[in-house]
DNA sequence: CCGGACTCCTGTGCGC
DNA sequence: TGCGCACAGGAGTCCG
């Protein structure tokens, strides 16, 4: 489930456990999660030119759902959690609470000592290996539209233009905005008050800010508590996300909203679970073609 | 341009 | 207890 949110924990937990320590060596026990930018049959392939052995960590960036290991001298380990990745820091004499699934492995011999390890069942997570700051901004600049964080009405608008496709699809597409997954475009669209059929290039002006401000205001919320686990995340340390009681409409469909107790209504869209608020998210279908008598 | 199906994986929970 | 199935936080590709 790592979304924005929780990605952006995970660096933030990270960070101070990692910056201006040199990675001793690393063991990769799983090839195939190691990627080279540029293409996926890539000779870093099983040889990852180390990743990051030998480097100093000099910064944790994060777009979207993307985290940035970066090195002195360049190099940057990209990280994508996939469903279901984890990043995780062992102090000394610490074990994994889980050792299977551990795909990689980064030691530290310094007096703090430790290690990191990659671990990731599902294996949809990827490591990418990057030559440079500049090729990680390309990389991010060609997949990515602006961090969802800080996404302006503006640039909602301008993703969609006049685009029919559903409001909850466009806002899954990472090319309009980065880092928001299934959890966090139900919630945003519940607190914007938007049912997730809406056409995107059909929000009005006022819609737009509201959404804009909603994703903000959602997402902001989550990394204050830590994100949301619902079964896989942890953060750097190992810790639970705090964030699952908050949320008011995914995984509760058949539950009352929490706001107006309505019963919440569920539907398929683009393969994924969306969960709603009839009353809240008033249905653009109902209102623009209103039933006789109705509305 | 778009939605939808399908793919990559393992784990879990449910109905039977 | 076991079995088969649907489904899960992501995202790329292909097809119509």
């Amino acid at each position: 489930m790592p979304e924005l949110p929780e990605v952006e924990h995970l660096r933030r937990t990270l960070e101070p456990l990692l910056l201006d320590r040199r990675v001793a060596r690393v063991q990769v026990r799983r090839a195939d999660v190691v990627r080279a930018a540029g293409g996926g049959t890539a000779p870093a392939r099983g040889r990852p030119a180390g990743l990051l052995a030998g480097r100093r960590i000099t910064e944790l960036r994060r777009r979207g759902k993307y985290l940035a290991i970066v090195a002195a001298g360049g190099p940057v380990l990209l990280v994508h959690l996939g469903m279901s990745g984890q990043l995780l820091f062992l102090p000394p004499g610490r074990q994994a609470p889980r050792r299977d699934h551990v795909h990689v492995i980064w030691r530290f011999d310094d007096e703090r000592g430790g290690r990191m390890i990659f671990r990731d069942p599902r294996r949809f997570g990827r490591l990418t290996l990057i030559d440079s700051v500049a090729s990680l901004e390309e990389f991010w600049r060609q997949r990515l539209g602006p961090d969802a964080l800080v996404l302006r009405a503006g640039d909602l608008a301008e993703a969609f233009g006049a685009t029919r496709r559903s409001i909850k699809c466009a806002l899954l597409d990472q090319a309009v905005a980065a880092g928001i997954g299934n959890i966090y475009a139900d919630e945003s669209l519940f607190r914007a008050g938007i049912h997730p059929m809406t056409p995107a290039g059909a929000l009005t002006r006022t819609e737009a800010r509201r959404l804009a401000e909603s994703i903000r205001a959602t997402l902001s919320a989550a990394i204050r508590a830590g994100g949301t686990t619902l079964r896989d995340y942890r953060d750097g340390a190992g810790r639970n996300g705090g964030h699952r009681p908050n949320l008011c409409v995914y995984g509760r469909a058949g539950l009352p909203c929490r706001r107006c107790g309505s019963i919440l209504g569920d539907l398929r869209l683009a393969q994924r679970t969306t969960t709603y608020c009839p009353r809240c998210q008033r249905n653009w279908l109902s209102t623009t073609h209103p039933h006789p008598g109705g509305g």
